[in-house]
DNA sequence: CAAGATTGAGGATTCAATCTTT
DNA sequence: AAAGATTGAATCCTCAATCTTG
């Protein structure tokens, strides 16, 4: 019935919080990041040159505008990014990851991954990971909010 | 692997964040309610005596004390809530939804349901939705964050 | 004028400190 | 002293307005 949407979005709403919650607590201790600035610097290292405009950045996270200008000055203030622009067309600003900032990336990398299995996926086999995203596919997907580059990225490895 | 892993993760990321955009739309526009504004109301209304304590509010929604603290007053403030002290205990403050928080519930209550199925509901089947809620229940559980009340409430209709 | 980004103001949330009652 | 709740300071986010470049 109806009941049960709702439980199954409370339970999402749930986990949602329960699972980030694990997640922050080990990049914080590991290497000083929120979730959303590891992920500026996962979506930057594996990009072309290791930059993204603000604008692609913001729509990768789901963030407003002015929240990506705010979280990249974090960034840039803790000399992880940098800012810069190309000479042709002066009004983008493009996030540029910096050596630092790789190095950086390095050690939330593990604590992230650790943090994604200990509350996450350490419960859930294989399969039950796979039916899940199946389904969370297809939630984003109906309601138009799939997109292959954000919802799908080719994870590198090599950092 | 652990990629898949990771990239489920993100996908429950990302579908929270629709999903709670969505329906946050329609509650504004049906009763100029947040979500979590009407989860309080929605948990008042079914507890005994229409009433409950900040510290349990405070657990159910997964909100830190002065968080809730916070948005009872905001809902007092509407007058959808009122504060009580019983004689027994004058240490506790209860919550306890007014006859006009009741009122609103009953707009807020159908634009909540019509939010999680158009976003959320929609797209699946009813054994989808079975699967989906198995899965985040086992999340819970693993995690040692599942409590009935708290993830299976007894959803009452009648207002 | 439009696109891209930043700034200012305001809202919601948290941690630590405080107040009241037991 | 401990339990329950509130308050103050700080963080992070959003919307609307503004600035710069095309």
């Amino acid at each position: 019935v109806a009941q049960e949407r709702i439980m199954a979005w409370l339970n999402l709403l749930q986990t949602h919080r329960v699972v980030l919650e694990s997640i922050e607590a080990k990049l914080g201790v590991a290497a000083g990041l929120t979730a959303a600035e590891h992920e500026v610097l996962a979506r930057l290292a594996i990009a072309e040159g290791g930059r993204l405009r603000m604008l692609q950045l913001a729509n990768l996270l789901l963030l407003s505008k002015s929240g990506m200008t705010r979280l990249v000055d974090r960034l840039v203030g803790a000399g992880l990014v940098n800012r810069t622009t190309l000479p042709s067309d002066r009004r983008v600003v493009y996030a540029e990851i910096t050596r630092s900032g790789r190095s950086a990336l390095q050690r939330s990398m593990d604590a992230f991954a650790d943090g994604v299995d200990e509350a996450f996926g350490r419960h859930l086999s294989d399969a039950d990971v796979k039916t899940l995203r199946r389904l969370l596919r297809k939630v984003l997907e109906g309601s138009g909010h799939w997109e292959e580059e954000r919802c799908s990225p080719r994870l590198r490895t090599a950092v």
